[in-house]
DNA sequence: ATGAAAGCGCTAACAG
DNA sequence: CTGTTAGCGCTTTCAT
């Protein structure tokens, strides 16, 4: 048997309008009333129906979440500060992960859009989003209305973003502080771009030119990182090129690579010095303890948020787009620095 | 200017009912009919709306999913199996992590309720749901006639699990034939307690009995494991209590313990063997790479889904508690035995 | 094969 | 203050 907010009506001998009223508390009803319909609410265990509120409301109060993977910690966490976020709002988030598969992406936002939720947080790989900008399914959005906050740069998109430029500058100045010269570079997916031009950037200031031979890129979109980040340095260790640092895209691939650096019998950081970026939980973990960029990940979930409620606020009239960058900072663990032995 | 069936319908020229017909394509229409239907659709770019449909179907094509975090790879990776695999049958899914949080669960299911979601996968710490079970917020489902899949155990609830006895046993016995007789356990919050039981029938069966100064457990939820995980071991190496290897409730756990051990001066696996649980992507990176129980975490979210849609093909015949019990198998890797040197 | 019309559960005027 | 009623966008008889 259905419970609808009739039975509620009948219970409480009330109109199913009274019973409305007192479910969203606007308008006024004399006390006993509401009392008796509460009453009757409590008894029968009423919960409205957001399906249809939302036809009558014209918002479902649903967000839609879209991440490459949920099983990376960087996402996972993100997702997490997202949802919990969204929902103190009042808003239910549909969490989609693509696995950075285009199609995949594509159907999600689909539905998205058949669910008519009221907006879209958009952290998949943007290499699809930008690639064909006139295809791209976000336009799809666009044309519905629908607000959408991109967790990258996305060209004509609000977005929020760490400072990958200058995150990956204090990275690769960290490094040449320490008097390295020959510093790699592993990265190479669409996201990680604007990682390399910091690492360039940060060479140039020194005057000095990146040697391309150190520069280990993936042109496709990379999934299992540690793995990529595990064959790059083979490949690098493998090439004889002479290097004594490396600056890897982001965590996991360091975390690859200086497993891969362990198994070639070189020493980290006494040999090779590591430095990730993202500064996920298991970067302080890992033994040797890894250097890398703190992204305020809570910080960037929180922003996404407050813009894409701000947006539903504003209504459709389509602002310039806003671009929130967020600093990143350097955290100098043992990966990078040869410490005084404590124990010995 | 909302797009409705109403404007596709007028633009190809027929009723609303037509249009409907070809949405749905279950009742026949003639050829011509149709292509001209489904040009509009395609020409205006109409998506049907869902929340209009579920009233009408009484089903609303979304799943309800409660995870205690995302953040943690674990639950991350269900999330994302659960999620691909309801997408491919047509499902949305509402993710929720509570941070083991009783409120906030209990809060996530009532939206749960109040969103008619079909059926919900419930990820989250047993401890709660089993503790004051007339008053478990799973009750409320149940009344609901709101389909359950618990992914632990959970009295009077279908459920998929590990099989955490013979996953530990397979891990202590593992320790035992290495010769170990001091084997320190951490673990003890609820969802643990089972690996606890396999780790002591694991001595019993070797007639020893556990030595309860080599149990560590924490009474409360815990959150953070790896954090954890080197509180416990910096309490038990400093409670000087002689012990040469240690089981850990799970990988992260594990990880914090290696690393306090590293800071006690003591050498994994030489001085400690260490095993794990759960064989999370950071296991077999980790170095030493950890010796763990694999939980086959692809199958389980699969064996959920397909349980749940089971439930749902079934109605609201409420059928004898099912449980699903999927066997883990051991992997060994460097945490847990001495390797003959391979460099040097 | 197609159209007209009756709802699904709820909210929001509009009356009283 | 409260009841009546007209939809929201869609599916589904029931006619035609």
């Amino acid at each position: 048997m259905k419970l609808t907010i009739k039975e509620v009506a009948q219970e409480a001998g009330v109109s199913i309008a009274t019973v409305s009223r007192v479910l969203n508390g606007k308008d006024r009803v004399k006390k006993t009333t509401r009392e008796k319909i509460e009453a009757a609410i409590g008894k029968l265990n009423f919960k409205p129906d957001q399906a249809a509120r939302s036809m009558i409301n014209n918002q479902t109060k649903m967000i839609g979440l879209l991440v490459p993977q949920l099983s990376n910690e960087f996402w996972g966490l993100l997702a997490e500060v997202i949802q919990e976020q969204l929902w103190n709002k009042g808003y239910s988030v549909l969490i989609c992960a693509t696995g950075t598969n285009p199609d995949k992406e594509s159907m999600f936002l689909q539905s998205f859009i058949e669910r008519r939720v009221d907006g879209v947080i958009y952290g998949a790989s943007s290499a699809f989003a930008n690639k064909n900008n006139t295809e791209s399914p976000l336009q799809l959005l666009k044309e519905q209305g629908i607000p959408v906050v991109a967790m990258d740069q996305v060209t004509g998109y609000h977005c929020v973003v760490g400072d990958g430029i200058a995150g990956s500058l204090l990275a690769v100045e960290h490094l040449l502080q320490l008097g390295h010269t020959r510093i790699a570079y592993i990265g190479g997916w669409s996201v990680s771009t604007v990682r390399e031009l910091g690492y360039r950037g940060a060479l140039l200031e020194h005057n000095m030119v990146a040697d391309e031979a150190l520069i280990i890129r993936s042109t496709e979109d990379v999934v299992n990182f540690s793995q990529y980040g595990y064959q790059a340095m083979k490949q690098l260790v493998d090439s004889g090129t002479a290097f004594t640092a490396a600056f890897c895209a982001n965590d996991l691939v360091a975390i690859g690579a200086m497993r891969a650096l362990k198994e070639s019998g070189l020493k980290v950081p006494e040999q090779i010095a590591v430095v990730g970026y993202d500064d996920i939980n298991i970067a302080a973990l890992y033994d040797p303890a890894l250097t890398t960029i703190h992204q305020p990940i809570e910080e960037m979930g929180t922003a996404a948020v407050k813009l894409l409620l701000e947006l539903l606020q504003e209504g459709s009239e389509l602002s310039m787009p806003r671009k929130i960058m967020l600093q990143s900072k350097l955290i100098i663990r043992e990966s990078s620095v040869v410490q005084p032995s404590i124990i010995e």
